[in-house]
DNA sequence: CCAGCATAGTTTGTATACAATAGCGTCCAT
DNA sequence: ATGGACGCTATTGTATACAAACTATGCTGG
C-alpha cells in the first residue's frame, strides 16, 4: 500500500493501542488527517482497514468509535482465537519445517530470558510471544485462517493482556510454548491441537483473574 | 453506509458472483466506476470492502483481480467454515429464542417446498438456504463471530455451490437442517454442533463429488 | 414548561484534478 | 540478436472542494 494511508493506519492504530485514544472515544476523520499530516482519503482507507480488523466500530450512522470490549465480547474473543489458534496448532504440526521448529526454539529461548531478566522485560515477552504465534500461524500455511486471526490477534485488549500476566504466568507460558514445539517436532497433530487450546485458555483465565481492565 | 458506494459495492459483487468478472480477471477503478456510474471514490471503498471480504485479491503492486480459488482453496475455507458454523451452532444452541426456532422451521418448509416443485427450484433454495445460516448465525449472538463468517460463507464458489447439488443432496441438506432445529429446541449444544459440522462436510464432499468448478 | 420544528454547524460522502508509480514497449548500443 | 535503458501509458494514490446527512441547539407555539 502507499505511503500515506499506510503510516495513517500505523499511526492511528498507534493511538489506539496505546491508549491514547481510548475505547469508546469518537474518531474523526479530519482529526485523524490534522494528526497524520495527511488528507482525509488516506485516512479513510485506513479507518476502513480497522474497522474490518475490529480496532473500530461504526455506529448507528457512519460514525467511528475506537472499539469499547466488555467482558462477554473479551470471552467470546479468546474462546473464537483458542479454536482458531488450535487449529492453526494442528495443521503446522503436519507441515511445519524444521527452519520454522528452529525459529520457534529462538523465539522462546528469547522469551526465557526476556522472563528471567531483573524485572521481567515485558516489552520483549510482548513482541517475542506476538512472532511465535506468528511463526505458528505461518507454518499453517492457510492464507485465509492467517488473515482471520490477524484481525483478533492484535486487539488493544490482547495486546495489553500479558502486562497483567506474573512472572509464574509468563513463565507457565513458555513452557507451553516448549510443549507446543515438541509437538510440532513430533509431528502430533492432535497434542499441537491440546496445547494450543489449553495455551489460549489459561491466558484468558489468567486475564480474567487479574484486575479489570481499567 | 451511503449510496454509491453501497450500489458500488453490489454491481461489483454482482458481477464477480454472475461470472461476467471471472476469477483471476483484473479490475481497474475506473473501468468499474463507468460500469457503476459513480466516481473512483465510492469504488475504492467497495473495493477495500471486497478485499476484506476475500472476493478480490491484490497482487504484487496494488492491481486488484477477482479471486481465483484453487481446491486446496477451497478444502480450507469448507474446513473453517465447518469449524465456525459449528461453533456459532453451539452457541445458538444454548441462546436461540423460540421465535428464530420458528423463523428456521418456516425457512426449512420454504427449502422443502422449493425442492419439491417440478424442477427443484435453485434460486429459492440458495436465498432459503442462506437465510437459514443467518438466523443461524444471529442465534449465536456473537458479532465478532458474525463478521468472520460473513466473509467466508458469501464467497462465489460457495454461492455457486448448491447448483451443483443434485435433487438427494438438496433433500438431505433439507434434512439436516431439521435435525438442527430439533437440536436447538432440545438446546442439546453438542447435538447441534455435531449436527453442523457434519452438514457443512457432506455439502463440501458433495461438491467435490461433482464436476470440476470450470 | 414541554413538544416540535427549524436552522446552524459538524461530519461524512462523492467527485474531480493532479501526482506518483509501475508496466511495457521501443530503440539504441554492443 | 540481445541486453539495457529510456520514456510513454495505464493505473493507483492523494489532496481538495463541494454536497449531503446527521446533531444539536434554540426558538416558537401550544
Amino acid at each position: 500500500m502507499s505511503k500515506a494511508s499506510e503510516r495513517a493506519y500505523a499511526e492511528i492504530r498507534g493511538l489506539i493501542l496505546s491508549g491514547d485514544a481510548p475505547p469508546g472515544s469518537s474518531l474523526t476523520e479530519e482529526a485523524l488527517a490534522d494528526i497524520c499530516g495527511v488528507s482525509r482519503t488516506p485516512v479513510r482507507e485506513a479507518l476502513r482497514r480497522l474497522e474490518a480488523e475490529l480496532y473500530v466500530v461504526r455506529s448507528d450512522s457512519q460514525r467511528l468509535y475506537v472499539a469499547d470490549w466488555n467482558s462477554e465480547d473479551l470471552a467470546e474473543m479468546f474462546t473464537l482465537r483458542a479454536m482458531l489458534e488450535a487449529h492453526a496448532a494442528a495443521r503446522a504440526a503436519s507441515r511445519i519445517t524444521p527452519q520454522a521448529i528452529d525459529a520457534l526454539r529462538a523465539c522462546n529461548a528469547r522469551i526465557a530470558a526476556a522472563i528471567a531478566g531483573a524485572e521481567a522485560d515485558v516489552a520483549s515477552f510482548l513482541a517475542e510471544n506476538r512472532l511465535f504465534h506468528e511463526i505458528t500461524i505461518a507454518a499453517a500455511d492457510s492464507p485465509r485462517l492467517a488473515t482471520i486471526l490477524a484481525a483478533l490477534v492484535e486487539q488493544p485488549v490482547v495486546r495489553r493482556t500479558a502486562s497483567r500476566y506474573n512472572r509464574t504466568e509468563l513463565a507457565r507460558s513458555a513452557h507451553e510454548h516448549a510443549e507446543l514445539i515438541q509437538a510440532f517436532a513430533a509431528r502430533d497433530v492432535e497434542w499441537a491441537r491440546a496445547v494450543m487450546t489449553g495455551h489460549i485458555r489459561r491466558a484468558f483465565h489468567a486475564f480474567s483473574a487479574a484486575a479489570p481492565v481499567k
